[in-house]
DNA sequence: CCGCGGGCCTGAGAGC
DNA sequence: TGCTCTCAGGCCCGCG
């Protein structure tokens, strides 16, 4: 499911019922996600404050005041929900609930805020992971992801950089967490088409020509950082598993200008063309072979 | 360095 | 109704 933008919608839905709250109560309800929890899981949360709840890339870390940081990702099909003591889940609500908890109910964290926030993973592909704050520069998993797409570093000088010499396609590229951090199938797709720019193209043809960026990577900077803001303002994509924590769908999906839309007519206006998928890397990829070149 | 295939999981939808 | 097959927003590994 989650890309950046979905990730930065869970983030700021989190952000009230976490940030300067208590872990009043942790139950890990199973014994893994992707990773097992370690055994101390529970009681290393248990007390901390969260000061802070921050993302990186599509990567949420919640910074306690034990000097631990929980670092969670969604995998596919985590979505958290946030709910107060008083209004519970009644029946047919978000995350099947009849009563809790529910299927695929994995982690609850109960707050000193009084929020109630549960983890719901039905692949499991998602994970949380305790990193002592101080070994968070050398935690793997963090190691080597590129920039931001939206912070400030992040342009087509830096985009241009990274598409120097790599002997890869534009679409392959952008899926590349070290290239830029946050990015995924979807997004992958309507950044190019916005950037008309085709998903075969080589990554190289892009590099920094004459010391300037090249008029693609350009365009394509700039659609990255378009439609990741624009996604965001839409609360995400809900396709399958995307949520809100309020349980609300986001709605970006409507405003997929090729992702899943296989034989529609091109949104670019004035273009005739039709949009055609093909597998690349093992997955879809969406564009229209008119407009983006 | 690169593409590919497989693996990790469950669920939805299509086709029969 | 129910079976089987394919595919899905992520990411890691090993192979050639």
């Amino acid at each position: 499911m989650p890309e950046l933008p979905e990730v930065e919608t869970v983030r700021r839905g989190l952000v009230p019922a976490m940030e300067g709250a208590r872990f009043a109560a942790v139950e890990a309800r199973r014994p893994d996600l992707r990773f097992p929890f370690p055994a101390d899981f529970a009681a290393r949360l248990h007390g901390a404050t969260v000061t802070a709840l921050t993302r990186r890339a599509k990567y949420l870390l919640a910074e306690l005041s034990t000097g631990d940081v929980l670092l969670m990702h969604l995998g596919m099909s985590g979505s958290f929900r946030v709910e107060t003591a008083e209004k519970t889940r009644q029946p047919g609500d978000f995350h099947h609930a009849r009563g809790a908890p529910g299927l695929h109910d994995h982690v609850v964290f109960r707050m000193s805020s009084g929020a109630i926030v549960t983890y719901n993973d039905p692949r499991r592909f998602g994970f949380m992971k305790l990193v002592a704050a101080d070994a968070l520069e050398a935690e793997p998993l963090l190691a080597g992801l590129g920039p931001e797409p939206l912070g400030n570093a992040f342009g087509a000088p830096l985009l241009a950089r990274a598409c120097a010499g790599k002997r890869t396609s534009l679409k392959a590229a952008l899926l590349d967490q070290r290239v830029v951090a946050g990015l995924g199938n979807i997004y992958v797709c309507e950044a190019l088409h916005r950037a008309r720019l085709a998903p075969r193209r080589f990554a190289a043809t892009l590099a920094t020509r004459a010391g300037a960026p090249t008029p693609g990577a350009l365009a394509l900077a700039e659609a990255i950082r378009a439609v990741l803001g624009d996604a965001i303002a839409a609360g995400g994509s809900s396709l399958r598993d995307h949520r809100q924590t309020s349980g609300e769908l986001g709605y970006f999906q409507h405003a997929f200008r090729v992702y899943d839309r296989e034989g529609e007519p091109c949104a670019t206006p004035a273009c005739a063309g039709t949009v055609r998928r093909f597998v690349q890397n093992g997955r879809s990829t969406f564009w229209c072979p008119k407009c983006q070149r």
